[in-house]
DNA sequence: ATTATCCATCGTAATATTACAATTAAAATA
DNA sequence: TATTTTAATTGTAATATTACGATGGATAAT
């Protein structure tokens, strides 16, 4: 089928689901990691850093601005490209909360 | 294709990748917050617990036993789930590592 | 021994994802 | 205006994922 169930989960878990599942991509992370790194704009040259081919690149980035992890900015004919900060917290929180569902204990049988 | 590029990224950003893949669906996060609640293993009603077939839900205990995300030990005819703390504890700070790259900064064009 | 229970596995249908060539759209430049 | 540049979109092939019925294997209960 292909088709998950979104209906048996409550709404935190279906977030949580698309924020990692979009997280689960390592072009995504590697996109990330580079706008972060430079902490500036990246107009143009996601290409040449990741090494897909443009349209593929184009798709990752969709992806990442449907979640608002990043946003683009036009400058000309090319678009520039940086962390949504907002709403990065927004989603850390997020991601961190479930994180720390994490008990110390080791009740295992 | 279907088919990730793997040779184009370093190992940590397929390492994370993978991580966030595997959390990327709402019955994988519903078993790990149940198995967290619980705090101690769980023997047979995840079925119950989550609404899907036995198969399916065998299934995603599977990938999360791949990833050493939860391990499971045979009761008679019953098997019990836990979380694997100790590797809960790196993945969590593969996790974390990641997004913690966050800057104060808001340097966007 | 037979039956029941629990869960993994197999097989498979439906859908989603990944990647890229080709094309298009929009703005800059000649 | 014509050309170039940059990036989104379209179309599509290959592969992956999700879900579940059917089956099988192991142990418990009768």
């Amino acid at each position: 089928m292909g088709l998950t169930k979104s209906e048996k989960f409550t709404p935190q878990q279906n977030d949580l689901a698309k924020i990692a599942k979009v997280l689960g991509h390592p072009a995504r992370i590697a996109i990330l990691q580079h706008l972060f790194k430079i902490n500036s704009c990246v107009c143009g040259d996601l290409v040449n850093e990741i090494g897909l081919a443009q349209p593929t690149i184009s798709q990752h980035l969709k992806e990442l601005k449907n979640l608002k992890l990043i946003k683009g900015n036009i400058e000309g004919t090319s678009v520039c490209y940086c962390i949504d900060q907002e709403n990065w917290t927004t989603i850390k929180s997020l991601l961190n909360n479930f994180l720390n569902l994490d008990s110390e204990s080791n009740n295992c049988c």
